[in-house]
DNA sequence: ACATAATTGTTGCATATGCAATGATACCGC
DNA sequence: GCGGTATCATTGCATATGCAACAATTATGT
């Protein structure tokens, strides 16, 4: 005579709950979904990394910035800002200049090679954009709206 | 005489380009809030990270499973689910038993302690959820519908 | 029945990542 | 002007990750 013998088995003591319904996780597979559509492209035709496409795509629009600029605009750890740069100047894509007036800076640019490869990257992007807005439909400003207040409300630790 | 004494200063031969408004980059900005406002909790109170959390909610689910079939609702990859539920096993959260009939498999399920476990935690989940549906308003439910919608197309390699 | 292909889970290995510590420089109060 | 504090970028280190290779098992075709 077991123990199962007199409790009834299994008792469910668990609520139900489908992860797949689940806001944080769903959110979480679409980023992963359109990031990984993306990386592909990017890596196949240019053989550049999210990581890196961020920074090269801040520098673009900025004309050049520092570490912790690019660190706060494009939410990046600032290691891993500092050794994408670091991987981005070895190919020859970015330059590393000390900062005028404030040494502790880094001024970081597009190399004419970079800017070559942007001027190829970023109409792609764009093109991607306007697909993106298209499959979506009609709801997709609506959709967008969200997006920002969730970037907007779970900010700090506080969530 | 320099160089740029014979050419314009930095044609701009770049299109404008706002990361901050590109949707990838906007989703996995919403996907890292939210998981980090999450991970913040689930960490602190039970020392369990995401992985950990997607196994967990799997295996509480549908009550026992291989690595395959968590490979494939959660969404990860089948060498990141072994390594974890190694590591649940190894904090005695869940436990392996060779699969009677296909001994390929290993069957993975829930112990008394990771159920008891999991009844703490899925609860605050929950409220979780409800909290963001209350936060994001009457527009919630046509931000779920789109969020399914790049799930289901933005899929294979095809993208 | 047998050889071949396919599936499943684990592991090795190279790389990526996050966090803390460090070194260098600039700021601030007195 | 000086000492203490704050900011910036890099690096060390431990861990996490992805991918391919692998061993074990099962499915398939003939």
């Amino acid at each position: 005579m077991t123990e199962k013998d007199h409790m009834p088995a299994e008792p469910r003591t668990l609520p139900e709950f489908d992860l797949t319904r689940f806001t944080p996780y769903r959110v979480a597979v679409a980023a992963q979904r359109l990031s990984e559509t993306l990386a592909r492209e990017y890596r196949a035709r240019f053989g550049i990394s999210i990581p890196d496409w961020r920074v090269l795509v801040h520098l673009a629009h900025s004309g050049g910035a520092s570490v912790r600029d690019i660190e706060a605009a494009v939410v990046m750890e600032k290691s891993k800002v500092s050794r994408t740069a670091s991987r981005l100047e070895g190919r020859g894509l970015v330059a590393k200049k000390p900062h005028s007036g404030d040494r502790r800076l880094v001024h970081l640019s597009l190399t004419a090679e970079g800017e070559a490869l942007m001027a190829d990257l970023l109409p792609l992007a764009t093109d991607f954009q306007d697909r993106i807005a298209d499959d979506l439909g009609p709801g997709f400003h609506a959709f967008d709206a969200v997006l920002q207040k969730i970037i907007d409300d779970y900010d700090g630790p506080a969530g």
